[in-house]
DNA sequence: TTCTGAATTGCAAAACTATTGCATTTGCAA
DNA sequence: TTGCAAATGCAATAGTTTTGCAATTCAGAA
């Protein structure tokens, strides 16, 4: 059984085509992928049913919306045990000004801060821009 | 001279009524301001003038995005030497899901953090988001 | 103060991004 | 194999940001 089969039975979701190809383009890619990226992949597959199926998949825990300041919202797989009930993907995230791609950086967590009085923390969000592994040194 | 009318003049820009507006708002108000406040408190002014302005004032060092966590771009005026040449924007920010206002915490630098080789980093974007001081303890 | 050219604006249109309604098709469990 | 809720495609609508261009306005020079 796929990776991608996996991961829709165990959230209790049909097998589709739609959702079979989003999964294996983001397992493949290991990064955030964008609506008008997931499009340009799945040429067969309507606008509309991308965009249902990301807010299926973000409701289920399969994967959570990106941030990286460019006017576009990604969305990368939630790599631990994040489900329906509750999500946690607290990490950095990273965007290249070189190829835009957007990255998670799992292993590094966000560092708490203390914050003026009166104010409360629920969430955080922290994102780097510069130049990623890939594009050092090559060029353009 | 009024104090919008220094900036626009430090500025080397020309005095215009939804300049004057956009800078006596954001001045009164105190923090980020999106476009569609903007378009909501300047009745007179063309949504497309105010998108103009948003990037003229940008370009020119005297605002700098800020990205809330509904992807959505506010605009806050620098506090310090910004200008054409270089930003230094570097500091918290804060998004209240209560009241949806968004505001820059100067005072909190965002804390350094080591990349993975390869990653080279030029700017960073710390946003907080939970209840504001002015929503605590506000019933609603 | 008046004049003049460049900067700024408003309006119309286009380009992009996202959502909704509804009829049809499909996956899956009984 | 069948029944039906879930998922999809298509058309329409809604919302956001950019672009082109003619008309207006600002600020410095005369
Ligand atoms: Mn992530
Ligand atoms: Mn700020
Ligand atoms: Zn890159
Ligand atoms: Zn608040």
């Amino acid at each position: 059984m796929t990776r991608a089969l996996q991961i829709l039975k165990d959230a209790g979701l049909r097998k589709t085509p739609c959702r079979l190809q989003m999964l294996d383009l983001l397992l493949q890619e290991g990064r955030a992928i964008s609506h008008s990226e997931f499009e340009l992949h799945l040429e067969a597959i309507d606008r509309v049913t991308i965009y249902r199926t990301l807010h299926t998949f973000e409701r289920k825990g399969l994967l959570h919306k990106v941030i990286d300041g460019q006017n576009q919202s990604k969305f990368a797989l939630c790599s631990h045990s994040c489900d329906e009930k509750e999500h946690r993907d607290e990490h950095i995230h990273f965007h290249c000004e070189n190829c835009d791609k957007t990255r998670c950086l799992d292993e590094l967590g966000i560092p708490e801060i203390v914050l003026p009085v009166g104010y409360s923390a629920h969430r955080a969000n922290y994102m780097i821009e510069g130049i990623c592994a890939e594009c050092v040194g090559a060029g353009t």
